[in-house]
DNA sequence: ACGCTGATGGCAGTAACTGTCAACGCCGGA
DNA sequence: TCCGGCGTTGACAGTTACTGCCATCAGCGT
């Protein structure tokens, strides 16, 4: 972290980071398989989290409900406490392509784990990946916004909100058995279609 | 594409790709900065054609169905007739971890230009990113099992369920002017939240 | 004292990518 | 017909991420 600072991340090579930990170059890649794998070290144990708190919510629960309880739960232990920590590494990820790659795979895997272990719980199938993919969509667009942020506002409470956006935004058309006319949810953003 | 196939990605090497081709090493890194970025020659010209559909989707559309629309449109014009091409790019970059970092990243950058057409559209933020975010899941759930499907189901059509089915899923919470009850949408995946 | 084991260092090797310069073909103008 | 740009390619050297292999060393139980 401290040399992608002054460098940058291409700048930095994989020998002055292991000077500047006093190891070989060797040894760092057997810590570390790739070069941006550092800055990834806690993305297993988030997984694990998100997971057992996915399989231990409740059983009559929504599958996103169950999703959006995980990721909450995730941003009040893990994430509320280190902000800024946070704020500046995803200026590293979001100033490197490879960085993001990276990020993107992790959060690919996240999901679908997250969509076996709906699956576990009786989800059929393209319900729980869809759901996976949509509560991850959720998580990126609360976290850019938690992080990018100046105000104070929880990512957790962020997370609901997005939550809520989503659900508004993604509404499909009137099924035959809803009433008809519109439902204008708070902090929907519709264009109107009649 | 033949090579990738023979011996696969990664014991390929780009001096024998130039030589399969004709030509220098050298300028196979002038015209793909990568060695996977052949696989997604086509990126651009997708991303070009969902941005002006959406862009030119009547101005009175739900941001979900502009974009639903758009990837309809673009598996008509472009993928239906590619199956089995498509089938076998798809092995490709599925039994590679680069490769399917480079696919994420590609389709991130594609939601992100459509989020940017909506919020052209008059979107306001939160929504435009979501929605790009739902639609990019939608595609990559239907296209994943357009690939995988063994009947001959449009991807088109694919993707309409899909699309429905992710409505029934982002469901949220009854809002307060909703009518009491379950409303068990054809095609849910619900668990019976009381 | 001795052997075992896991972690580390040292070293050589491969291959992806980059910068630089020379050569070549093409094309419009004198 | 000759010439002078100009864009494309080739050739070559250099850096760096990453891997395989073997030697070394520290701890540790017997």
């Amino acid at each position: 972290m401290e040399l992608y600072g002054e460098r940058g991340f291409e700048q930095t090579t994989v020998a002055g980071i292991a000077e500047r930990a006093g190891l070989t170059e060797r040894t760092f890649f057997r810590y570390f398989t790739d070069k941006r794998e550092v800055l990834f070290w806690g993305a297993s144990l988030l997984q694990e989290l998100l997971v057992n708190a996915v399989e231990e919510a409740p059983p009559h629960s929504t599958p996103m409900a169950a999703l959006i309880a995980a990721l909450q739960q995730a941003a009040d232990t893990v994430f509320e406490q280190r902000r800024t920590y946070a704020q500046r590494r995803q200026a590293l990820i979001s100033a490197n392509p490879e960085l993001h790659e990276r990020e993107l795979i992790k959060l690919a895997r996240l999901a679908a784990a997250l969509a076996q272990v709906l699956r576990g719980r009786g989800v059929e199938d393209p319900a729980a990946g869809l759901a996976a993919e949509a509560g991850i969509a959720v998580f990126k667009i609360a976290f850019e916004r938690w992080v990018t942020g100046s105000d104070d506002t929880t990512l957790s409470q962020i997370i609901a909100q997005t939550a809520a956006e989503l659900s508004a935004v993604a509404a499909g058309p009137s099924p035959p058995n809803a009433r008809s006319g519109q439902r204008p949810t708070p902090g929907q953003t519709r264009q109107g279609r009649p």
